[in-house]
DNA sequence: ATGATAAGTTAGATTAATCTAACAAAATTA
DNA sequence: TAATTTTGTTAGATTAATCTAACTTATCAT
């Protein structure tokens, strides 16, 4: 059995592997808020338990082990976000800080229910994949809105990182999952984006918001 | 911000003062088990924190601090035991475990969401009183069913501590709250009491079950 | 009432998770 | 390439929560 606080680094270790591949000592660090040298011996410690490979020096690296521990935790972060959203009526942008305490709960069959009520939702609230029992995630191929060009059409799927005020914005312009919009215009210098959708027939969105929205073409 | 072994030693101290008034260090020990020096230790830091009265060799007491910071986790406990079983359709016999865990969730929301979802429910699966957002809690006066005499009608109305176990064997006697128990004898030599209820017209209950069931003459 | 037993405390060690300071390796840049 | 900066490690300290061993206080029983 992993501590609250492995969970913690296993979980961090495998979305910076998934943001950029290579993680060093220092990218963790970072993400956690916690100092290289208590990072160092975290990591030989799970490498001890033979969740991750670990060389000094070197950029870390999950083992299949630790893989599978991490995407086990994932599942029932994204799992809580649905059934917060679904069955208890949270808005999207409330559930991050509730999930994040409810996925270390030790009960499987907590989770199963949930799972069950929910009817095995394949995405959570964010259009991010739930991972199965087994730890196996799909990632659908989508494509961020700022690798977009003019005139294309495509719908939301996903959004990237789910912070609350990012969460707000998208709420405050009337954006979800689902929507259909219509790419009018890319300003050259800074990428900003000139969109329509819905009831809103020109909206302007920064590179910054283009980056984090996910969008299949159609 | 108390610590979850902060908040256990709370609970157990909340209990035991209910159960038998004096509450002694070793008692705590053996309830929590964990060594006496711990438990003393652990006593001067809560009394620091103004939640505990300690005194060398004398008996523990919750300040009132104390006292809501325990009624208040307690309520967390008893509101999730009875969205476990009312939102989820988990037995009473399931849910204390997953409710020991989720009882430590700090999301004042999340805890609100659940009484609003179970209209501020005043009671737990099992017949305890769940305390409101103030902490205060009242128990309505029950009678333990092995005080009862011979041709007493009476109602279940809670039970007293919730194993597993305890609760599988009253399933298997078809035992819920609110079920309406006649007494037709009681053994002088062992207390045993032979009753009627639904379509048990004879069943044998063991004083030990006896004293575990809270009841409302009827 | 005094000697034995039970309960409680003190002192010091241990483990997990963190930190700072100092040093070492790797990467960057001039 | 040599100097500088960044990154990573080692060593040692700290805090929370636990333990054992030894000692003290209180209670119980003859």
């Amino acid at each position: 059995m992993n501590s609250l606080v492995e969970e913690n680094y296993l979980k961090a270790l495998f979305s910076l592997s998934n943001d950029k591949g290579e993680v060093n000592v220092n990218d963790l660090s970072k993400r956690l808020d916690i100092k290289m040298p208590t990072v160092t011996s975290m990591m030989k410690k799970l490498a001890a338990k033979k969740l991750v490979h670990y060389k000094s020096y070197k950029p870390l690296r999950l083992t299949e082990k630790g893989k599978k521990e991490a995407t086990l935790i994932i599942r029932k972060h994204r799992l809580t976000e649905m059934y917060l959203v679904e069955k208890m009526g949270f808005g999207w942008e409330q559930v991050h800080e509730i999930a994040e305490q409810i996925e270390h709960i030790q009960s499987p069959d907590f989770f199963a229910k949930m799972d069950e009520l929910l009817d095995y939702p394949k995405f959570d609230p964010h259009g991010s994949p739930i991972p199965d029992k087994n730890g196996k995630m799909v990632w659908k191929s989508y494509n961020k809105l700022s690798e977009c060009k003019q005139g294309d059409t495509v719908r939301v799927s996903a959004v990237i990182n789910t912070s609350d005020e990012f969460l707000k914005f998208l709420n405050s312009r009337e954006i979800y999952l689902g929507l259909k919009i219509k790419i009018n215009s890319v300003e050259p210098f800074d990428n900003t984006m000139v969109v329509s959708y819905y009831k809103h027939l020109s909206e302007t969105l920064s590179h910054v918001v283009c980056e984090r929205l996910l969008v299949e073409k159609v």
